[in-house]
Order: structure tokens, then C-alpha cells, then sequence
DNA sequence: TTGAAATAGTTGCATAACTAACTATATGCC
DNA sequence: GGCATATAGTTAGTTATGCAACTATTTCAA
């Protein structure tokens, strides 16, 4: 419940500020933002989803001119996934809408309780993806 | 990425024990366990989504003939939900899976730790929910 | 070198979420 | 009594997720 109270909060105040972009295409814009032109794998494998979802984000962000899909010259199966410039030019106001929404969703809270927080995710995601090798 | 991770190992759990419901239809299966026959409107209230995916949840819960509609008697607008005999077998090992599923999730994480995690995130709750009476 | 297996991406089908608009019933004030 | 308003639930349209099956391309080993 809470961490779907962050996820409406968020795409409330991106609706607010005139963004029509949802939480999942941000996401991944974000990854973009850090490194462009990604593979759509490498997309899957940073933003935690599968293939189709991916091709279907990718799909509705080009719709809406926030990305282009580009052949890759080295191998043809793959597509790189690039920003336009309108994209480049949402990255601060969402940002800076994002982390208002984590000051929101914070209030009270330590950083004390936030590392133990992080920690404690990362323990029970390692606890069900990594996998033992022989 | 942990939550998705636990909602993953969940439904493929289920499924694994030859359980074909999803954990959204769980969810709801778990309030009406702890008391049947609430109206669609306080199922809403207490798993946090909105009418329109209450009535679709239910639509699917009752194709599988796990609970039934009926009208209330004292006000015409309300279905209640009641659970099938189906659904009161499936109850015990459905809770059991998901104490598994936790399990393995929480390896190596103490109560103290699920405490102040717990605590964060009523917080973080109650600071996007709570509505100031004047 | 050729053919099996791996990798990248897409498509189809089912379920679920959010918003907005809608119907039906109940409440309450004048 | 009658009309405005509130409440309970449904429907329609868009987006997103998971799974399975599919095509295209690359890799690698017999």
C-alpha cells in the first residue's frame, strides 16, 4: 500500500506540472538519461522487466517522440534505444518532480531507517533472483 | 525490483502447487477469509484499488466460482462478496505458500529489521494518505 | 561449412491498473 | 413530496505486466 500511495502520488504531480508521461516510461527515460542508445535488453535487465513489456514501453515512448530506435551497425538483431530532444529536455523537471515526491513520501523519516530500508531489499532481492552457480 | 521480485516467486509458487489464481484474486480471497461477505466498496478500502478493478477482480473471481454476489437486503445498491466452499478450501494452503514464499524471501533478515521497515512504511503511508481535518 | 543452440526482439492472449463517464439507489433538505 | 447530492457499482478506453510462441540473426562446434 505504501508503495503503491508513492507510485499514484508520483504520477499525480507529474499530471500537475502538464507531463503526460506514466511512472513506468519515466523509468525508463531514467536509465536512458544515465547511458542513451541502450539495447532493449540491457533496458529489460535495468529496469527489472521482461522483454515484451519493454518492447511495448519503447513502442509508446517513440509514439510519442520521446525515444527513436536505431540499428545497431555491429549486430542486427539488435535496437538501440535513443533519446530525442524533447526527452532530454524532461529530464530535469522530472527529476526535480521526483525527488519532491520522495520529500513528501519521507517526511520523518531518518536516513538511519532509510539505509536499513535499502538494506533489507537488497538482501531479499538477492534472495530470490541470485542464483547459485555449480 | 524486491517487491516485483516477491510478487514473482508468489504467483509462480501458486502456481506451482497447481493453484490457478492470481495474487491480486489472493489478495482479496485474504480480506473476505477474515471476514465474508463485505460489500465491493469496503473491499476496495481494504486492499487500496479502486471500484472499477474491485469489479473486475470479483467478475474473474466468480467465472472461477470462488465467491458469488449477492444483493443485500438492507440496501439495494450493495453486492455483497461472499465466499464459495471452493474458496474457504483453498484458504490453508494458499497461506501456507505465501509463509513460504516469505521465508525465503526474509533468509538472513531479523524481526528488528522487518520492524523498522514496517514503521517506515506506515509512515510513508500515512504521509500521502492522511488527510488534516481543519 | 553447416546445423543446432543461443540471443534480440515481436506478437497474441489473459489479467490488472487508472481515469472518466455512466446507471441505479439512497439520503436529506426545502 | 420532490429534487439535489451522495454512494455503490459498471463500462469503456489506455497503459502495463506475465507467459508462450514466434521470427531473425548470431555463435559455435562437429
Amino acid at each position: 500500500m505504501a508503495s503503491t500511495a508513492v507510485a499514484r502520488r508520483l504520477q499525480k504531480n507529474f499530471r500537475a506540472a502538464g507531463l503526460e508521461i506514466t511512472i513506468e516510461q519515466w523509468s525508463v527515460l531514467y536509465h536512458l538519461w544515465k547511458e542513451d542508445c541502450l539495447s532493449q535488453q540491457e533496458l529489460c535487465n535495468r529496469t527489472f522487466r521482461d522483454k515484451p513489456s519493454i518492447t511495448r514501453l519503447i513502442d509508446n515512448l517513440e509514439k510519442q517522440r520521446l525515444v527513436k530506435r536505431m540499428a545497431s551497425k555491429t549486430d542486427r538483431r539488435i535496437n538501440l534505444v535513443c533519446l530525442t530532444q524533447a526527452a532530454i529536455e524532461l529530464q530535469d523537471l522530472t527529476i526535480l518532480i521526483a525527488n519532491q515526491t520522495m520529500d513528501e513520501a519521507l517526511v520523518g523519516i531518518s536516513k538511519d531507517e532509510i539505509n536499513v530500508v535499502k538494506s533489507v531489499f537488497q538482501r531479499v532481492y538477492d534472495n530470490l533472483t541470485v542464483t547459485v552457480s555449480a
